[in-house]
DNA sequence: AAGAAATGCGACTAATTCGTCATGTTTCCC
DNA sequence: GGGAAACATGACGAATTAGTCGCATTTCTT
């Protein structure tokens, strides 16, 4: 219940020749450092602008509002941080456990890079968060969950397994941007992941032998 | 960094007759149903005064800025929780992973009521994180915590036991929030709850015998 | 080269916001 | 009753913001 409508968000035009698709480019990357140096209540299109030295029409020009960049940048982020888990679930060769370990410590190392950003992109979650294609972007990447439950879990019912599978991926989610939102030091990463890495461990063999 | 600077969050005045005690109570009453019908974005004093049926200046008179009063009502809804936890935690005869249990159903289900406020108080949490009376609001509690890890990893050492509360702690705040974030039934909620003790039950016995 | 299409500009508007202050009203206490 | 202190008011100033629009410039196409 955060913001009034959900504004349309979608792109308004595409770029079509070479100088648009770097002022667009130029925009996104001047967005993430507004938002990572002034914080989410200051991200305004005047500075993201001028931050990328281009006038403020240029962006309403490829942006129906301020609410679209932020989706845009929430969507790169996600789409690049589900590229990196899909890889590593889906190396069949190693045990499902060993690999939702690997994959536990990938996910907490890139939400602790640029943790400023993606902590001010959170705050600024409410004014794209209702929007439909936020809603679509949250369902979308289930598919990969419950294949690698099915192989965690085999004989478990499938209602297990989605209750499972949902509590982990929240947990990893949640917890992780929890604990990049204060900054930590190499060693500490490691130690943090391990212990949430042993918590799914210990909770999936609970539930292969009740 | 979220907001520019921290501005001072404590009361401005203590009321000291009985229409000022009224008048704040009507502040505070009236803020919790703006955060929940208007949402973070459009919480303003203007909209609290006017839903309490108080000018803006009486707003000013009791709270420095619009943060205090947010500030306030996480304040105080963080006491009534604490308190409700500590009841459980602290009932000795019961085994400890019983009182865990227990704890996390009582915490879940505390989130899912006002769900909307809540989601709406944590949008508005970057404009009063950074204040210093936040930050100490947040260190305490953490006694608790050790006192029942003590209780119930007798023989790990102090580290361990330090990070395993930690995780636990910061899981079922940040999962029961993001669980409450969308609309839940009972049944639901009881699964839930039951699930997560689960993992936190099976986690600690793995501490026990490594 | 010349017209068309795409792109870029930035002053400007309309709206909203926070918080103050001069002025009135109520309560307290002697 | 009367003076002081506490309390309440709401119009107002100063600041910020999102988004638009008419016009200038660049690129494309033929």
């Amino acid at each position: 219940m955060p913001d009034r409508p959900s504004p349309r968000i979608s792109s308004r035009k595409q770029p079509r020749q070479a100088r648009s698709t770097e002022l667009v480019a130029a925009i996104l990357e001047a967005a993430v450092q507004v938002l990572a140096k002034e914080g989410a209540q200051r991200f305004t299109t005047a500075r993201v602008a001028e931050k990328a030295g281009v006038s403020v029409g240029s962006v309403y020009q490829y942006f129906p509002n301020k609410a679209a960049i932020l989706f845009r940048l929430q969507s790169d982020e996600w789409r690049q941080t589900t590229g990196l888990l899909r890889a590593i679930l889906e190396d069949v060769e190693r045990p499902p456990l060993d690999r939702l370990r690997a994959l536990v410590h990938a996910f907490v190392r890139s939400e602790c890079e640029e943790a400023q950003m993606r902590t001010a992109l959170n705050d600024a979650a409410p004014l794209y968060r209702d929007a439909p294609e936020a809603k679509a972007a949250r369902v979308s990447g289930t598919d990969i969950v419950s294949a690698f439950m099915r192989e965690a879990l085999p004989e478990a019912s499938e209602e297990t397994r989605v209750l499972a599978g949902d509590l982990i991926t929240t947990t990893l989610k949640e917890v992780g941007k929890a604990f990049s939102e204060s900054p930590r030091a190499e060693a500490e990463i490691t130690v943090y992941a391990d212990a949430m890495a042993d918590m799914f461990t210990a909770y999936l063999k609970s539930l292969k032998r009740p």
